[in-house]
DNA sequence: ATCGATGCCGGCAACGTTGCCGTGTAAAAA
DNA sequence: TTTTTACACGGCAACGTTGCCGGCATCGAT
């Protein structure tokens, strides 16, 4: 069975005492140039690394940080990961990932799981279908360091970071209107996401300057975020029968586009539609039905939000302080 | 400061002792219904969970299992952590994924990190760029269980999972072979990878049953397995550049679809060119380019792997006898 | 010669939890 | 009434590590 050594095996084989081993390795100012080096070398030759789950008992922390996204596989998140690793691993913190799959409960398991003193502080992407937050309350009262971003929760006092929904939004459905489409439909996210709602008013502010009424109709909600299985399609496809079929859908997110994508494919026989939406993804240009989208700074993204976790976990004091960065998004159109 | 509840806190409230809390919460046998119903509902109201850090140090295992998989933004490698977690999450244990990146220092750093007692086994897909085993050789013989899949080592002796790449390369090779192509190229992946020699052989093979010469300037390695900036780009272009032109690519993965994909829609102005090759891409049927791919059963390899680790972690004795599961891959045509 | 200072090291306690053993009480058996 | 026995609970130790305190030489200063 697994048993590897410890600072007791080391100070045996020594004959020296724990807490000169201990010291000996972390080099401490008390202990003799050559019982150092004696401890250091064996400890080496034992190939021997300390017990991270026994000092996390002491310390009382653990230095690593949890992560809770809906799905690793979505290209925005992945890349947000990425920003969040490179900051974490620079200062000494290990990255746990978590995927809600966008189920509340998935959350709560997941969100509990890394609490309880086994991560230091969470960064956290709402899982579409939460309505209901006392999960995070709970955690965010008993002092648990939490950062937002993506999909942020307002009720909550911590730092948070998001892209430019609202101007995203906007510009997208700007483009979708000076290619000449009047008849825009938006394709969306569960409507409790701060996300969605930042969206929609993007799009609704786009349409209004333009003079383009405002259709109820042309408003499709995914509760699912798109991950129960025919959610988009179906939406696509009721959008497709409507009396007055939109020339345009603007659509709300990554996972979205690609189903929303394969759903025209599949059942819009009759003219162009022309597809603009948020995106990351790295294949966009390759895509036959062409997506125009808006990019997020992902990377970056996780990179402040991994910033401001860390600054509330190294805090001597509690912070009282918070702030809500907001990062712009670019626009990459392709015909 | 995160202060969770502790059993003491409990014991104190209730005037009990730590030891009758502990075992009123596991419903032990030799507490009286009435202390265990009121320390239930005192837990419950406290919103009390027991610290998994300490139990992990006094059971000395920690119910959780690492990954290290190059990318999670890899659709195989999403699919397989689904299937990974879908055995995990009911066994009762956690997973905790770690990324490569494809080097070879990052797989060593996060093996070692989740060594060391914070997991209790691991289940790994090599790094491109890994060609020295003895990180992963010295913890095997410290007993640490250890599963592989996809990108596997001959050298260890444990249980591995891949998918019958060989079958899968003969059949998109053959493939490409049927719509008449007779210049295909191979856009492999890093030479050592089991993979990458699996996969040749299936090239090679198919070649030789059709009398098809095998020509070396047409096969290209990839290094870092596309995780290098314009590796692939350059490697088609050399491809497109040869005297005599390929008239088909079989691809060996589906990161190196993707930039093969974009690298030739860049440089590919002439006649078209028939691409065949391994990719798990839900999108795959919305692309220009289009993608005719081997599919590998992604998720029922990770649940396997999974419960071939979870069944060396529980082994009360030391496991002798080990299993190499290799599972069919199916062939999707897109024209 | 005596005293304080310094260098080097060991012992003990604690982090939160559970297993094992011990102990007191009350009911049942003698 | 005394002894047995089951029951319900408390105390202690241990998992691996580090902080704190204390001890014992050695050495220079008085």
């Amino acid at each position: 069975m697994f048993k590897p050594t410890t600072i007791k095996d080391i100070a045996k084989a020594l004959n020296l005492s724990t807490s000169t081993v201990s010291r000996a390795l972390r080099g401490g100012y008390e202990i003799s140039e050559e019982t150092k080096k004696i401890v250091l070398e064996y400890a080496e030759k034992i190939n021997f690394t300390r017990n991270p789950i026994a000092l996390s008992l002491k310390e009382r922390r653990s230095y690593s940080i949890g992560i809770i996204v809906c799905e690793v596989a979505n290209v925005f998140f992945s890349q947000a990961i990425a920003g969040i690793e490179s900051i974490a691993y620079n200062k000494g913190y290990h990255v746990v990932i978590s995927q809600s799959h966008d189920q509340y409960e998935r959350e709560v398991t997941n969100i509990q799981h890394l609490a309880n003193r086994s991560v230091d502080g969470i960064i956290i992407s709402l899982a579409a279908e939460t309505k209901d937050y006392s999960h995070i309350e709970k955690l965010h009262e008993q002092g648990l360091p939490i950062v937002f971003f993506d999909r942020i929760l307002e009720g909550i006092q911590t730092h948070k970071v998001t892209s430019n929904n609202t101007q995203g939004a906007f510009e997208a459905t700007e483009f979708l209107i000076s290619k000449g489409c009047k008849k825009i439909a938006h394709l969306a996210n569960a409507p409790q996401l701060s996300i969605t709602k930042q969206r929609q008013i993007g799009y609704e502010d786009a349409l209004k300057k333009h003079g383009i009424p405002i259709r109820n109709e042309y408003i499709k909600y995914c509760e699912h975020g798109g991950s129960e299985k025919n959610e988009v399609e179906l939406a696509v496809k009721s959008l497709l029968n409507l009396p007055e079929k939109p020339d345009a859908i603007f659509v709300a997110s990554d996972r979205l586009s690609m189903s929303c994508l394969a759903a025209i494919k599949k059942y819009n026989t009759g003219a162009d539609l022309v597809i603009a939406g948020f995106s990351n993804s790295d294949v966009v240009d390759l895509l036959k039905p062409s997506l125009s989208c808006v990019r997020q700074p992902a990377f970056e993204m996780g990179r402040i939000a991994t910033e401001m976790l860390i600054s509330l976990i190294e805090s001597k004091y509690p912070v009282e302080e918070f702030e809500t960065k907001i990062l712009n998004t670019t626009f990459q159109i392709n015909e």
